[in-house]
Formats: structure tokens, sequence, C-alpha cells
DNA sequence: TTGCGTTTAGGGCGATTGTCCTAGACGGGT
DNA sequence: ACCCGTCTAGGACAATCGCCCTAAACGCAA
């Protein structure tokens, strides 16, 4: 099948975008993990930038699904932001190893120059928005996109850290500072 | 002179590897922007990962000397924090384009499997420790380390996210975050 | 001046990169 | 049985990669 093998490509891709970065990732490499040719790639793929437009999709559809499950497990948007902090231990073996997908991307286009940059901080943009709604759903009225970036760069450092150092501990702890964070605002929601 | 032309070359690959990263900077792309030929990087630097070392000893001396100017400008450990802290501004515009220095590159290491990475996380370490011993002074005895490793990460993702959204304000307000928290612990140091 | 170690330029090595072409295998519709 | 569009394999392409060699220019000491 056509698409079977478009769609192994890109899970394929994408694994390896992660574990090893794009463009250290070689049309080789993906083609002797998915088992075809290189050759068969052009069919599928005219140009790497290609896979990555399709590895990106790929990840936003991916990421938008976990947004919808979170939203249909938890009614309360404060235990949906704690999905979304809870990732980081959930991942967490991955995220020591090879950081966070979404900022290590990110960085590395940035450092490229790459056109896909901006694809990749939409990835972020879904977070981003996403926790921006739960807040808002909790009162923060102006506040709520503040809020979201902030405790969206904090994962980004406990990612970052977590990799750097290969540190568990310091990363559950942190998850715990920021439920804690969590807690903190909602409670003083009223005074604002 | 020879220690001169050394000195060009590991300084020029120190921007280099920041603006474009480890693997996407060339020997010849070095070369170039020395002004010297291919050839003659063999005198100086065997392999590529004799450079890498070269940069990130640079780096680690060039941190070294900015933490103790640090230590001799403020005599209040709070002031040299937030020294620490003022760099994500002072260096706003680069953060913006290319992220954190250590950050990207540990990131990059760490994906590419690279012997040098826990080099690369010397360097955190650099910062780690100065801020930890700062906290000591601070009266955070056994709390130290911990809150080192925590602004730590939080700039940390503070650049990330400025880099992935070219966002000033952003930037600007967690440092004002940041400094706040620091406030908020010095308060409360009596009280563990 | 002569000699010698250091520094430099320039080119070339094999391997790998992204890209592209050609030829054949497969399969459903006529 | 036949055709035709889709899919695949295998290799060739120029360019670039890190690495290495040779030879000439340089500078200091004798």
């Amino acid at each position: 099948m056509a698409i079977a093998t478009r769609d192994r490509i890109i899970e394929t891709a994408d694994i390896l975008f992660y574990q090893q970065g794009f463009e250290a990732t070689s049309f080789a490499d993906i083609a002797l993990a998915v088992g075809i040719s290189r050759g068969n790639f052009y069919h599928h793929f005219k140009t790497k930038d290609d896979i990555l437009d399709g590895v990106i999709n790929h990840r936003l559809a991916n990421t938008e699904q976990m947004l919808d499950r979170w939203e249909i497990e938890g009614d309360d948007p404060a235990d949906r932001i704690r999905s979304f902090i809870h990732i980081l231990i959930v991942n967490g073996e991955k995220i020591r190893k090879f950081g966070c997908p979404v900022g290590t991307l990110s960085s590395e286009l940035a450092k490229l120059n790459h056109a896909a940059q901006s694809d990749a901080a939409s990835l972020f943009t879904l977070f981003r928005s996403w926790l921006s709604r739960q807040f808002e759903r909790l009162g923060f009225a102006g506040r709520s996109d503040f809020l979201a970036m902030h405790i969206l760069g904090r994962s980004q450092g406990v990612a970052t850290l977590a990799n750097a150092f290969n540190d568990d501990a310091f990363l559950r702890r942190e998850v715990e500072l920021m439920c804690l964070w969590l807690d903190e605002q909602i409670a003083a929601v009223g005074k604002y």
C-alpha cells in the first residue's frame, strides 16, 4: 500500500529526528530503519524538507489528539493542566535521553535558519493556546496567556536540565514545584 | 604567531557553533570565517572534536571569568544571583536568535551521543555550583543546590521559548518573575 | 648566511550527503 | 490479454564532508 509506506517513513523519521536531530539524520538512516531503498524515497518525498513537513504535521496531529484526550479525561481545568505538567514524568526516560521533542527541534531549526522553524514553533502554540484556555476557565481572564507561557517555559527548562544532567530526581522535584505553583495561583485567583 | 591563529580559530568556531550548531558548522565554514586555508587547520586541530574541546574549554574559561566578575562587583549574594538572572536580558538579542549557548550545545551533543556531552554539561555545573554557593551564603543550607537548579532551569526554559517565539516581552516578564521569586525565597529563609 | 622547527597554502583522499533518473514489478480496470 | 498508473529497487550524479599529505614560506638561533 502506498499510504502505509508513507506513514511508516514519517513515523520512523519522527523517531530518528527526535533521537538524533534533523540534520544528523540522513536519507539512508531513515531508509535503513524503514527497510526500503533510498530511491523509493523520492517517490514519496521530493526533498528532505518535505519529510520534515510531514513529521511536523504528524506531531501536530498527535499533539492535538493528546490535548483532546486530556480535555475529555479531566473535567477540571486544573487537572488538565496537571496532565500537562506530568507529561515530564510520563516521558521522563526519553526526555532525559533526548530532551523535549518540541523544544529541541525548534532550537535546531532556529540555528539552521530553516524555513520550517515557524511550523515547529506552532507545536508550542498548540500547547500554549490549550493551556491558556484552561487558565481562562479557571478565572485568570487577562493573565491566562502569561500563565500558559510560564509553565510552558518551566517545563522546557526542566527538560533541558534533566537531559543535561540525566537527573530524574530533579525532574520529579520540579514537577512537584510546578503543581504547588498551580495550587497557589488557583488559591489566589480571586484576589485579582 | 601560532597562538594567535589558534585562538582566532577557537573564537570563530565558538561563534559559529553557537549560531549554526556544532554539526552544521564545517571545517570550511570556520576556515573561511577566520581567513585561513582549510589545510592549515590540521596543524592546529587534528579532528573536529579537538576544536570542540577547545571551544568548550574557551567557554569554561570565559564563564569562570564572568562569575568571578560578578563575585567582585556585588558583595550581596542576592545581587550576584540577580546578575545571573539578568544575563537573559543582557544577551536577549542573541538568545532570541540562537537560544542559550550552553543549553543548545548540551542538547545537540546529547542527541549526537557525543563524548564531549559531559564536558558541555560541566558548563552548566559551573553556573550550578556558583549559584549554589550564593544561596548557601544567604542561609539556604540544605536547599541551596535545589534552588540553584531551579533558577538554572527557569532561565533555560525562558531562553528556549524566547527563541522559539522570538518574544522579548515574555523574556523580560519572566526575568521579573524570577527576581520576585528570589525575593520571596529570601524573605522566607528564616522559616526553615 | 646557514639550518631547523613552526606555520601556512593547496590539493586530494575516500566516504557520505541530498537529489535525481531509469527500469522493472505489481495490480486493478478495460 | 492488455494497458497504465502506482510503487519500488538500484544506482549515478555533483557537492560536500572530515581528514590527511606535500611543499613552500616564515622566523629564530647558531
